[in-house]
Order: structure tokens, then C-alpha cells, then sequence
RNA sequence: CGCGGGGUGGAGCAGUUGGCAGCUCGUCGGGCUCAUAACCCGGAGGUCGCAGGUUCGAAUCCUGUCCCCGCAACCA
């Protein structure tokens, strides 16, 4: 029989720096779709990758000193195989600097720009050029660059602009006609209102400012810009071509089944995208699912806030299969999940060893003990067995259902409520009485073979989420019972099959020893390797001399006042008393401190800062601070030293 | 009045079309011994942010209000 095609991507990965967990949950979250609809009968093709143009890495090459092509190449690897490290099972991993990508875009571009959707205009804005940016009115400061603060004038670049206001009511009667079009729902609305609604502004598509991108081939000095040459990887890699000679896997696969992305750019797959598709007469994806955040603790991950967590760590750590598990299950459908070492140590402690690990443990004990470790006879069956084998084979119309709406956490949720009740079941029927009485031979044997064929279906529904673990369990189990037919009915498992050697599935964790570990070593080995060869790395302790730190002038002042900066929300404007002169001083602390609590303050300022304009306010140096997960804490001296007293 | 999300036992969350307020963890008490100090049972603990309204009946629908969190614009 012809297997039904399931094409299903994630957002390709912008190649400027390793990836963290939270970038790595979306192939995982992938990787967990695609293996279900694998086991449950579809023909899945999973693409992920890297989109690597772009000033961005133009510029952090040239900082590392290497070629674009040089740079982009190390952190595709990385990100590779940061992918790998997750076990995942992705069929292409593309990249945008292929040759055979960058020459279909071309044709895109060019069919759009023949058939009129894409035209040449004028780029008009104020311009900065040192820093080589236009920005609109209202991104200026007071007039003034919000980067560098130095002069703008008007100035206009050609550009080419692609004509999307003119498929603008046939996107909105998309998505109204297709309810399931944008998941989940609440992004629908947020999309409709605030972007479509308003009204679409034609697209700036293509680049002069930089050249480190797809040429536009009929006018080189331009490149693409992103949105036609990033979006469009769904289908170039899957041979399609604008002058309609498509290739096998486009016909077999488009259109994509879902596109997973995270949900900061979803606009420009519920709208540039389909538009795209539109222009060109291609049909539009069947779905777009804006995942959730992982969050670490309560906020986002970031470089600032020192909170990043990486993959590859918490595989060292671990083990892939519980970091796979912990990003599957703990995170909700449509809200932000939160990630700590103390939660996942408890995860993994209370759910896949006790529940999971352990119930496997104990009935493979039991089965040696009680059977020399063959699988006994199910015969007559009592109440008790019918209510579990009733919640075992029901998994197999739950568990598709919550995975064709992508509820991959409420899935796995069904699978242990299973689980735990197969524990309860153990209890209730307590083999080691049973065992006591001869008599009683058969019934243990019903209520082994029972457990036995219960965890052989959750370890086959398993696979989809934790393949290591499944296969082990599937293993010991000795079965060749694999496949998503097998479990719709009780009794796959071959009574008179010995099983093989049971193995701990997953150890428990000491939270304080790991943790003491974790903090231990904040660049653990997969770390320390890695950090070798990336020269692109910012370094953010480079070696100065003395000379160059005698540069900065620290000197000790004291807060005479504080107030809300008129206009935003996160500054003060201080005035602070530095020895005889009272200086201005601007600085982003209004989350953290009353004004209250401010005033008196002794604080160590850097005094012969550039002066610079903050959101229209003159701030005339810098407050030093200590920063932690707890918040800010003032540098200070151990006693009320001269107000403007030099520190070196 | 920039846009959006959220306030439910100590913690984290579920609650679809209004109909006895649930789950996991923790906690307290008990049981069991096959198992990885595990597993099983029971108890305590909630005015569902607040105020009003609709209704026989509201966590759920409506109005108002307070608080938190993202995004956007400035973290010098």
C-alpha cells in the first residue's frame, strides 16, 4: 500500500552562534512529530538547516577574520551537530549557501520580477553612514542616530519591493477559510489584527549594503534579502522550479504538512510566505505551528544574563534521552515552558525512574524470579486486567489524536498515566503472593504476561519521543512486535519467549551532587572542545594591559537624586555629586531600585565616559554594578570614602 | 488609552460547548516488600486576582479594576 506523505520543517537556524536548548527544543519537538508519523504509517520527510547570509555574518566573519563561506561553514557544522547530539532524525539538513538553493532563488526572484510583483523603487529614509543604517523618524533619537548618536541626513537607496498588498485579501480569505492554517489559534487572531488587517506595506527584497548573499543575477549590485532566500528553502531543496520542471521529491512531499518555527517569526510565515507561494501559483502549506518559548527560570535565555544553557551540556550531563524528554513533556501547547537543573533533576527522578525505569526493573525481576525470565500465558482474565488492557490499547486512538494537533506534551502524558497505572496495577495484584501458592501459578502468569505486553506497547508509542529508551525496553522484551499495528491489539507478545538481560533504563540522580557538579564545571569537555575552535567567539575578557585600563577613570560619587526618565521605562535620570561637580547620569536600573532607595548612595562611577544621548537625555558616564540572577547590587567602598575620590 | 499573554490548594499546570474544582510534585498519616529509599492507599490544604452584572447555576459569558510577564522604543 502507498504510504500518505508527510512533509513537516523547521525554521531553517540563522548561522551567527552556537544554538542553545531553546533553539534545539524545535528539531527535537520535529523529531518527535516525525518519528510518531513514521510509526503510525506516513511517509515523513523531515528538513531542517541553516540560513547563513546575511550583514550580520558578514560582519562576525570579517571580525574573525575569515571568509563568510569559512565562517558560516564552522557553525553549521556546530549546529549539526548539535542536532545530532539530540538524536534526531531529520532526512535533509539544507543550507542556504548551496549552490543548487541559490540558483532557484534567482529564478524566483526573476519570475516575480518579470510577472511584476517584484519592482524597482527607492529606499528613502534617514541615513547614518558611519554606521551604514536607515532608520525611520520615529527610531531616531532627538534627530540623531539611536546607534552612534552622530548626524543623519535623508538619502535614498535603490531597492527592489515586492508588491504583497496585492494579495492581501486572498490571505486573509486563506486564513479565514482555513481554521487550522495558523496554530495556535490565538496567533491567528494576533496576526489578522495587528499586521494583516492594518493594511500589508510592499517588502524591501533585496540589499546594496552588503554583499554577502544570493545576487540578484539581472542586476548584481543587489542581493536577495532574506525573506525570499531564507522562506523559500522549504522548496528548492525539495526540487522545485519556477519554470515548472519540479522535481520527484517536490511532487511527492509539497505542501508541507506543518512548518514548525518558533512563534517571534511567525509573521513571516503566515504572511510573506503564503504570499510567496501565491505569486509563484505554488500551493500553500496545510499548517504553521508557532511553538512556545523555553524559558530558563523566568526569563529568556541571553548572553547578558549568563543564563544560556546548551544542548550538548545537558546531554553530558544527562543523558539525551532525559533532555528529550524534559523539552517534550514540560513544555504547554501554546505557553512559554520554563527549564532549571532542579527541575529536570525532579522530572527525571519522579517520572522515568520511579514511574518508568522502575516499573520495567521491577516486572523483569519478577519474571526471572517467578518464570526463569520466559514470558508466561495469559489466561483467564479478571477486572483488574480488563481496566488495564483497556488503558493500553486505548493509546492507540488517544495518542494519534493528541499528535495529529501536535499536543506532543499531553501525548506523552497518556503513555505514563499508563505507566503509573500499570504500578498500581502490580500492587493490586501482588505477584509475590501469588507466588507463595502453587496453585495460584496460572493467574501470576495472566498478570506477568499482562505487564509485559503493557510495557511493550508504551515502549513501542515510546519511540516517537525517547528512541534510546524504547529500543532498550523493546530489547528486553525480545520482541520483534514493533510497529503501531501491533499494539492495537493485546497480545503481540509471545508467550515461551525468554527475555534478555534487563538493564537499568534510567539512573537515579543525587540533585545535590549533580548540581554541585553542574557549578563546578562551567565548561564542562563537549564545552571545552568546542571553545577551541571558534575563533568567531566573541572574546568577552580580552587581555588588556595596564595602560589601557588606566584609561578609565573610576571615581566614587554619591546619588543626590533620581528620577523617572520622561520617556522610558526602564531609566533613571541620577544626579550624582563627584567631588566639586555635579554630574547627569543616565542608567537603565529603574526595574530594580525605588528612587527612594537610591538617594544618598555611594557609587562608583566610570567618569570620563563619552558622553551620549539615552532616548533624548544627556548621561555623562556610567554606574558600576554587580550583576547576578538575583538582580543589581551597587560597587561601592567599605566606608564613606570623599565623594569623587579616585579609584585605581 | 501601543500590541499581546497570564493571575486556579505550598510549587508547576489542566479545566473543551456555563452543571459537584481536577492533575503532577510537595506535605501529613497508613500499607506493601517484586523493584532504583521504589511502589500503592488515605488525609489536610483553594472565597479560581478583585468588584459588579447575566443566569436556576459562572473558574468558564459580559463590564470595570488591580497585579505580573513578554514584544516595540531607550538597558553606557
Amino acid at each position: 500500500m502507498e504510504k500518505k506523505p508527510f512533509y513537516i520543517t523547521t525554521a531553517i537556524a540563522y548561522t551567527s552562534g552556537k544554538p542553545h536548548i531553546g533553539n534545539v527544543y524545535e528539531i527535537v519537538l520535529a523529531d518527535a512529530i516525525a518519528r510518531f508519523m513514521r510509526l503510525y504509517g506516513y511517509d515523513v520527510y523531515l528538513q531542517t538547516g541553516t540560513d547563513e547570509h546575511g550583514q550580520k555574518i558578514q560582519d562576525k566573519a570579517e571580525q574573525a577574520g575569515v571568509s563568510p563561506q569559512e565562517f558560516v561553514d564552522g557553525i553549521a557544522a556546530e549546529i549539526k551537530r548539535n542536532w545530532d547530539v539530540m538524536n534526531t532524525s531529520y532526512d535533509n539538513f539544507v543550507r542556504t549557501t548551496d549552490p543548487k538553493h541559490e540558483k532557484i532563488v534567482q529564478k524566483i526572484f526573476k519570475k516575480l520580477y518579470e510577472q511584476g510583483d517584484i519592482y524597482k523603487g527607492e529606499y528613502e529614509g534617514m541615513y547614518c553612514s558611519p554606521c551604514e543604517s536607515f532608520f525611520t523618524q520615529s527610531q531616531l533619537v532627538n534627530g540623531k542616530c539611536p546607534d552612534c548618536g552622530g548626524e543623519v541626513s535623508y538619502a535614498k537607496e535603490e531597492a527592489y519591493f515586492f508588491r504583497i498588498s496585492k494579495y492581501q485579501d486572498a490571505l486573509v480569505k486563506h486564513i479565514e477559510e482555513h481554521p487550522d492554517f495558523i496554530q495556535p489559534e490565538s496567533r491567528k487572531n494576533e496576526m489578522l489584527n495587528n499586521f494583516i488587517k492594518p493594511g500589508l506595506k510592499d517588502l524591501c527584497v533585496s540589499r546594496t549594503s552588503f554583499s554577502w548573499g544570493i545576487p540578484v543575477d539581472f542586476d548584481p549590485k543587489h542581493v536577495v534579502y532574506v525573506w525570499i532566500d531564507a522562506l523559500s528553502n522549504y522548496i528548492t531543496f525539495l526540487g522545485y522550479n519556477p519554470d515548472g520542471n519540479n522535481g520527484e521529491l517536490f511532487k511527492k512531499y509539497w505542501p508541507a504538512d506543518v512548518h514548525l518555527i518558533g512563534k517571534d517569526i511567525l509573521r513571516f510565515h503566515t504572511i510573506y510566505w503564503p504570499i510567496m507561494l501565491m505569486a509563484l501559483g505554488v500551493e500553500l502549506p496545510k499548517k504553521v505551528f508557532g511553538h512556545p518559548w523555553l524559558l530558563i527560570g523566568e526569563g529568556k535565555m541571553s548572553k547578558s544574563k549568563g543564563n544560556v544553557i546548551y544542548a550538548d551540556d545537558l546531554v553530558h550531563w544527562f543523558g539525551v534521552d532525559a533532555v528529550r524528554y524534559f523539552v517534550l513533556k514540560e513544555m504547554p501547547f501554546a505557553q512559554d515552558g520554563s527549564m532549571t537543573y532542579e527541575l529536570l533533576i525532579e522530572r527525571i527522578n519522579g517520572e522515568l525512574v520511579n514511574i518508568l525505569g522502575n516499573l520495567v526493573n521491577r516486572t523483569a525481576a519478577m519474571t526471572q524470579q517467578y518464570f526463569g525470565g520466559v514470558v508466561p500465558k495469559q489466561e483467564n482474565l479478571s477486572e483488574l486486567d480488563t481496566e488495564l488492557i483497556g488503558m493500553a490499547l486505548e493509546l492507540a486512538e488517544s495518542v494519534p489524536e493528541k499528535m495529529h494537533e501536535l499536543r506532543v506534551s499531553d501525548s506523552i502524558q497518556l503513555i505514563f498515566n499508563v505507566l503509573r497505572r500499570s504500578n498500581k496495577y502490580i500492587d493490586e495484584t501482588a505477584p509475590w503472593i501469588l507466588a507463595k501458592d502453587p496453585a495460584q501459578k496460572e493467574r501470576l502468569g495472566t498478570v506477568m504476561y499482562n505487564l509485559l505486553e503493557t510495557i511493550r506497547i508504551c515502549g513501542v508509542l515510546l519511540g516517537a519521543y525517547l528512541p534510546d529508551t524504547s529500543n532498550k525496553i523493546l530489547n528486553i522484551l525480545n520482541t520483534d512486535a514493533t510497529d503501531f499495528d501491533s499494539i492495537k491489539t493485546f497480545g503481540a507478545l509471545v508467550s515461551g519467549t525468554a527475555l534478555n538481560k534487563s538493564s537499568i533504563l534510567f539512573e537515579r540522580i543525587d540533585a545535590a551532587k549533580k548540581l554541585k557538579e553542574i557549578e563546578g564545571s562551567a565548561t564542562p569537555k563537549a564545552e571545552q572542545k568546542r571553545e577551541s575552535k571558534k575563533p568567531e567567539q566573541e572574546k568577552e575578557c580580552e587581555e588588556i594591559t595596564i595602560d589601557e585600563f588606566a584609561k578609565v577613570e573610576l571615581r566614587t560619587g554619591q546619588i543626590l537624586s533620581a528620577e523617572k526618565h520622561p520617556d522610558a521605562d526602564k531609566l533613571l535620570v541620577l544626579q550624582i555629586r563627584l567631588g566639586e561637580e555635579t554630574r547627569q547620569i543616565v542608567s537603565g536600573i529603574a526595574k530594580y531600585f525605588t528612587i527612594e532607595e537610591l538617594i544618598g548612595k555611594q557609587v562608583v562611577v566610570a567618569a570620563n565616559l563619552k558622553p551620549a544621548k539615552l532616548r533624548g537625555v544627556m548621561s555623562n558616564g556610567m554606574i558600576l554594578m554587580a550583576e547576578d540572577k538575583d538582580g543589581l547590587s551597587f560597587i561601592t567602598a567599605d566606608r564613606a570614602v570623599q565623594s569623587g575620590s579616585k579609584i585605581r
